[in-house]
DNA sequence: CGGATTCTTGAGGCTCCTCAACGCCAGTGG
DNA sequence: CCACTGGCGTTGAGGAGCCTCAAGAATCCG
């Protein structure tokens, strides 16, 4: 898939699980008036496309050049095929059921500063490369998507990165990309410190 | 089990899973600087004990006495004892992933009077009684379960509340008690109508 | 009835949002 | 090559919404 290709749309039947093999999707769902939250996004290795009762629930489209695995719907449902993919269609279930708890967390209980450290922390942690002493990450997604998962504004979180950088706990190579001179600092953030 | 007392904790291992036959439960996690998070309400129907690596992330409470009927875990990792039980247990954690997808729009989009208005629509919807022409909600919990649901304060929440009072949307028999009088404009309310 | 707890209400402040202007960059067409 | 354009990011000023702190009212319970 290339950068802006919709994997499929709410409201579309759900056929096909995808195992995200490279690239990153995100996950959106709109309200009537335009708000819109991002529900997450699809890093390798994460599945897409649970659901119920057979509909999607939310668009899901590619921030990058995106390879995925598709999987059968049926077999999420019973384990006659495969029994162990079976069961990692279940875990990976249960994963994303832990991940929106720390979200719930994230969006109701964190300010601005802790949700962007937070959020920084998390994909320093998942796909982050050592450079020399530091950490970088790559931010495939605009200031309004984070803006969108984070529930805060593009200003907001433009405003967060400065207030970020300028305390030397990060350093801004372009927008897309991150350095992390600063990771203890940056957890303590995360965490609630405010000093 | 009685009003206040546990059936789990946080970082307690997932032996069983459980069915809610009567009663309502309250799931939270807390956080480092006391912060609390309630996760959702465990209703007649629900399923709660879900975990991906074999411990629990919440904290769960009896909020009335409640009816429990427990469900082994293996029930849920595999369906060898039981096809139906296992479908059935994969459907409700699938209906669980739905429920946070919409709860993540009310936590990062919502206002608060947006906030508590869904919330005693979803109530409504699920638990409401008929009474007379109105329906009527019984609050097993707090202000501060709401609050912490909501991702607001307690302040806000009874703000709120007296807010819909005043303009004749609700009805506050006793503080445990709602009933909504004009429900199409709580669901206006609850969708970002602001008149 | 007294004490504790929870809920409500008020005043003031802070965080984040809104609105607006500006800079940067890539793409386009003259 | 450069002016023009549109999209995105940054920055600033001002304001709204919710939080904090505090006190009083209501409720619960022994």
């Amino acid at each position: 898939m290339k950068p802006g290709a919709y994997l499929y749309f709410e409201g579309d039947d759900v056929e096909w699980l995808y195992q995200v093999s490279s690239g990153v999707l995100r996950l959106t769902r709109l309200l009537a008036n335009g708000r819109r939250q991002v529900i997450a996004f699809g890093y390798p290795g994460d599945i897409v496309g649970f659901a119920a009762d057979g509909l999607h629930h939310t668009d899901c489209e590619a921030l990058t050049d995106v390879c995925l695995h598709p999987i059968r719907r049926s077999h999420l449902e019973s384990g006659d095929g495969d029994p162990a993919l079976h069961l990692a269609l279940l875990k990976a279930a249960l994963c994303e059921i832990s991940a929106m708890q720390d979200h719930f967390m994230m969006l109701g209980r964190k300010s601005a500063t802790e949700k962007l450290a937070s959020f920084l922390c998390v994909l320093s942690e998942r796909v982050g490369q050592d450079l020399g002493p530091n950490r970088q990450i790559n931010l495939p997604m605009c200031r309004s998507d984070i803006a969108d998962f984070l529930g805060l504004t593009t200003e907001t979180i433009s405003r967060t990165f400065t207030q970020l950088r300028k305390s030397r706990i990060i350093e801004i190579d372009n927008i897309y990309t991150i350095i992390i001179q600063r990771p203890t600092a940056l957890l303590r953030l995360s965490e609630g410190a405010n000093d």
